[in-house]
RNA sequence: GGCGGAGUAGCUCAGUGGUAGAGCAGGGGACUCAUAAGCCCUUGGUCGGUGGUUCGAAUCCGCCCUCCGCUACCA
C-alpha cells in the first residue's frame, strides 16, 4: 500500500518462458524467492512479491501453430500449467504477471515511447545468419562447410542471410554510467563473481541491440513509426509495418508494469526501484546491463539488486532442460515429497548461488536424514513424552539457558543468511539447532526424570518439566522460523505444540515474527500439546524417478 | 585466445603458514521418549602434479595437468 508506514520489499523472479511445461529446475528460482517474500512478509514488510510468463515472440507463434492453434490459446494452457505447478509447491505471489497482460502491453509501449524522446533509439539495420529453427546466429556460432554455412543444432536446415529494418536501443551510450553505476553499488549484482563478469563485460565496450521486428508477429505493436510518428492508427489498431517489440523491451518491462507504473502511479513510486531480482545466471546480462540502462532512458531507477542463482545439474553435471527431458516434473515431486519436502530439499541441495548435481536418491536421503530423522522426529518426540509424561499440560521453558543463548546465536545468522540470498545456509543454521535439541533430549534423559517423579522425586519432576518445557520451546521457535521454508508445515507444529498460528496462507497478516520468535515469548501462557503425529513421513529409497 | 574460478575422506564441501575437518553414506556400541528415528564412538585422505620460499605449506611463489564460468540479440 502506498501509504503503508511499514518498510517496503520489492523481489521479482525471472518470468519463464511459456513455450512447453514448467521443469523443478525453472521452479528452484521461484520457490526461493518465494522463500525471501515470506520471510520480509513475517518480518512485518509491506511485501510485494512478483513471478509470472514471458508469452511473446516468433518462436511460441510458431510452436502454437505446429499444435493447430492460435498464440493466445497456447500461452494460456501453459501459464495454466506454471500457475498450477506455483499453486502445488505453496508459492504465493501478490501478482502473477503476464506479458500479454493488457497493462503490460501499455507500459512497454510507454518505456519505448520515453527511450525515443530521450534520443536512445534509432532506425538500423540488422543482419546476420539465420537459422529458422532457432532464429539469428552468432557469427561466431555457424559452422562453415563444404556444403557452406549450417547451424551446428539444425545442420540439414539451410542458414539464410538476412537483413532487417530494426530499431535499436542505444546502449553503448551507457557505458560509463553502468561503469560508475556499478562501483559505486557493489551490492547491484551478486554474488561477487557474477558481478566481476559482467563488468567484465562492460569493460569490453557496449553496442546497441535491437528491441523491434519487423511484421506483425505474435508480440506488443511498436508504437512508434519509422518517421517517428505514433504507429497507432485512427481506430485505436497498430499499424503492422511498425512491427513488434522485440524480446527484452518487453520481458524486462514486467517488473516495472507489476510494480504499478501504468495501473496505479502512486503503488510504483512506493515499490519502484526493486529490491531485489532474482534471476538465472543465463540472463544476467539483460539484467545488470540493458536492464538498468533501459529504466535510465525513461528516467526511473535501477533495481537495488539482482541476485544470480545456480543451476540444478542431472548426473554427470549435465544441464537439465526440457529438451533433454532429464528434469523432474513438479507434480511428481510434490507427490513424493510433499509441497514443503519438495521446497525443503531443492533449497538445500543446492546452493543459491552455485550449480549443484542432485539426484533422486540424493533428494530422498535428504529428506529423511532432514526431515523425518531430525526435525520431523524431534516435534514426534517432544510431543510424545508431553503426552505422556505430562498429560499433555504444555510446560513452560525452564531456567535453562543453553538452549536459550543458542537460539539467538542460530536466528542471527539465519536471518543474515536470507539476507544474504545463501538460503542453503540459512536451513544448515537452523538444522544445527535441530541437532542441538536432539543432543539435549538425550543428555536430559526425560524417560528417567519421568520415572524418578513417578517415585515421589519432586526434584526431578521440576526437572521434567523444565525440559520438556526447553523442548517445546525449541520445537515452537523451529517451526516457526522454518515456516518460509515450510510454509504448511508450520502451523501444524505450531498446533502439534498447542499454539495458534497467527500468519496466513502467504505469511502475511501477523505479528511481527521476531518478537514472535524471542525465546519464551509465550511462555507465561497455559496450553496443551495435541496428539503427537509425523510431519515427514519416511520415504523408502526404492522410490524410482519420474 | 582473453578474463575469472575450482581441483581436500565414497558423495557434497569447510579450512589461506604451525601436528588434516564437517555433514551425508559405511562400521561398532549404549539407550528407549520417538517416524527401527535420536545419541555416542569409529573406518576412511601421500589436501591435482611438480619445483621453490620457509624452522614449518592444503595454505605463499613458478611451471604443468584437468574441470568450470563469462566472452552480446533462442529465452
Amino acid at each position: 500500500m502506498p501509504d503503508d508506514p511499514r518498510p517496503r520489499f520489492y523481489l521479482t523472479t525471472a518470468i519463464a518462458y511459456a513455450n512447453s511445461q514448467p521443469g523443478v529446475h525453472t521452479l528452484y528460482e521461484v520457490i526461493g524467492a518465494d522463500v525471501i517474500a515470506r520471510w520480509h512478509r513475517m518480518l512485518g514488510h509491506d511485501t510485494r512479491f512478483l513471478t509470472g510468463t514471458d508469452e511473446h515472440s516468433v518462436n511460441i507463434a510458431m510452436r502454437s501453430a505446429e499444435e493447430g492453434q492460435d498464440p493466445r490459446t497456447f500461452v494460456d494452457e501453459k501459464v495454466a500449467l506454471f500457475k498450477q505447478a506455483e499453486d502445488l509447491l505453496g508459492i504465493r505471489p501478490d501478482r502473477f504477471i503476464r506479458t500479454t497482460d493488457p497493462d503490460h502491453v501499455r507500459t512497454a509501449q510507454e518505456l519505448v515511447r520515453r527511450a525515443y524522446a530521450n534520443g536512445d533509439i534509432y532506425v538500423g539495420t540488422y543482419e546476420g545468419w539465420y537459422c529458422p529453427n532457432e532464429g539469428f546466429r552468432n557469427a561466431s556460432d555457424v559452422l562453415e562447410t563444404a556444403r557452406g554455412t549450417i547451424c551446428p543444432n539444425h545442420p540439414d536446415v539451410p542458414l539464410q542471410w538476412l537483413s532487417e529494418q530494426n530499431w535499436f536501443f542505444r546502449l553503448s551510450a551507457y557505458q560509463e554510467r553502468l561503469e560508475r553505476h556499478f562501483e559505486e553499488h557493489p551490492e547491484f549484482v551478486q554474488p561477487d563473481y557474477r558481478r566481476n563478469e559482467m563488468l567484465g563485460f562492460i569493460r569490453q565496450g557496449l553496442e546497441d541491440f535491437s528491441i523491434s521486428r519487423a511484421g506483425a508477429g505474435w508480440g506488443i505493436p511498436f508504437p512508434i513509426a519509422d518517421n517517428g510518428e505514433t504507429a497507432q492508427r485512427e481506430d485505436g489498431s497498430w499499424d503492422p509495418e511498425a512491427g513488434t517489440i522485440y524480446v527484452w523491451y518487453d520481458a524486462l518491462i514486467n517488473y516495472v508494469t507489476g510494480a504499478g507504473f501504468d495501473s496505479d502511479p502512486e503503488a510504483f513510486a512506493h515499490y519502484w526501484p526493486a529490491d531485489l531480482h532474482v534471476i538465472g545466471k543465463d540472463i544476467l546480462r539483460f539484467h545488470t546491463i540493458f536492464w538498468p540502462a533501459m529504466l535510465w532512458s525513461a528516467g526511473l531507477e535501477a533495481p537495488r539488486k539482482v541476485w544470480a542463482h545456480g543451476w540444478l545439474l542431472a548426473a554427470g553435471g549435465e544441464r537439465m532442460s526440457k529438451s533433454r527431458g532429464n528434469f523432474f516434473d513438479p507434480g511428481d515431486f510434490v507427490a513424493a515429497f510433499g509441497s514443503d519436502g519438495a521446497r525443503y530439499v531443492a533449497l538445500r541441495e543446492v546452493p543459491f548461488d552455485k550449480d549443484a548435481e542432485v539426484s533422486w536418491d540424493g533428494f530422498v536421503r535428504r529428506y529423511n536424514a532432514d526431515l523425518a530423522n531430525d526435525f520431523g522426529n524431534l516435534v514426534n518426540r517432544t510431543v510424545s513424552m508431553t503426552n505422556r509424561y505430562l498429560d499433555r499440560a504444555r510446560p513452560a521453558p525452564g531456567p535453562e539457558t543453553d538452549l536459550a543463548t543458542e537460539w539467538l546465536t542460530v536466528l542471527d545468522s539465519y536471518g543474515r543468511a536470507i539476507d544474504g540470498c545463501l538460503l542453503h545456509d540459512a536451513l544448515a543454521s537452523l538444522w544445527s539447532y535441530v541437532a542441538e535439541a536432539n543432543r539435549y533430549v538425550d543428555a536430559e534423559k526425560p524417560w528417567e526424570l519421568a520415572k524418578a517423579s513417578k517415585g515421589g522425586d519432586t526434584a526431578a519432576d521440576e526437572r521434567l518439566r523444565d525440559v520438556l518445557g526447553n523442548l517445546v520451546e525449541a520445537c515452537r521457535l523451529l517451526g516457526l522460523a522454518a515456516a518460509p521454508f515450510l510454509p504448511a508445515t508450520a502451523p501444524r507444529v505450531l498446533a502439534q505444540l498447542g499454539y495458534a498460528y497467527p500468519y496466513g496462507d502467504d505469511g502475511n497478516g501477523g505479528p511481527p515474527v521476531l518478537d514472535e520468535l524471542r525465546w519464551g515469548a509465550h511462555a507465561g501462557e497455559q496450553g496443551r500439546v495435541a496428539a503427537p503425529e509425523p510431519l515427514f513421513p519416511r520415504l523408502e529409497t526404492e522410490i524410482a524417478a519420474d
